[in-house]
DNA sequence: TGAAATAGGACTGTTGTAGTCGTATATAAC
DNA sequence: GTTATATACGACTACAACAGTCCTATTTCA
């Protein structure tokens, strides 16, 4: 209930790491090891924020990852959207269309409920990485 | 992702539902037509708000809800707590035993996740049913 | 050429969510 | 008292999401 996924909980330790790391490449074992945090788990959740272009991958023998930006340019609610993919939204209306709602034309807290997101969302943009180094 | 239960969306609108009916007795079968909410899962939400004092049953025939205390006195977050039981917890470490979340010795991530936690269950907390009538 | 690293698809086990069904109990009206 | 109307509540099913594992390919440095 209201919980992040071990995936983006993951996410944050590595950028972090990286961070406080001066931005030196760090490979996905130092990181795994360091935290006890599953491999092939922190792999996949590299790729992806390298995707999102958070981060830069540098394959090959004595590649690993730096950030793509600076700490200060980097929330939380960044590194959330990257890794689900999905629209952060607390019903389902927010999050998917609208529409897939049973209840949505009778639904009577979709306005408090948004007040609630908007303010939600901003908790979680105002946190920068730059501040849990 | 980070997304409140339908049975907590089913919950907030009996309430607001009542609230607007100037606390006149509703029964589920009202409420769940009104609304186009599944009947027996309404049913369990509102027994479960019985118990957690949001709500007043009455049974037996003409029977029905109605709340226990002013809508001004109940929270979004009263609502979540009950109908949910668990803690609400953005990681496992706020959510239940410390111990029970493998990396909990290894994070790094705790406290500024702690200042999220506390800075989003004060949204919640503060957003009251008299609100959303 | 080989070792070290990222890239990424396929799969499994577990948990949580949403909803259904069946039955028991309480109470007002007749 | 009987019946209709309501809540109480446990058991069960279907489905989706989450966390993790396994396997193979590709890139690049030495």
């Amino acid at each position: 209930m209201l919980k992040l996924s071990k995936k983006v909980e993951y996410g944050l330790i590595a950028i972090r790491h990286i961070a406080t790391m001066n931005n030196q490449i760090s490979t996905v074992k130092e990181i795994s090891d360091r935290y006890n945090i599953p491999g092939d788990v922190l792999a996949k959740v590299m790729q992806k924020m390298t995707r999102g272009k958070l981060i830069l991958s540098h394959q090959g023998s004595m590649g690993g990852y730096s950030l793509a930006r600076s700490a200060n340019d980097i929330s939380v609610m960044d590194v959330i959207g990257i890794i689900e993919g999905t629209q952060v939204g607390i019903a389902q209306c927010f999050a998917e269309a609208p529409e897939n709602c049973s209840i949505f034309a009778n639904c009577t807290i979709k306005n408090p409920l948004g007040k609630i997101q908007h303010n939600l969302v901003h908790v979680f943009a105002s946190m920068k990485v730059s501040e849990i180094v």
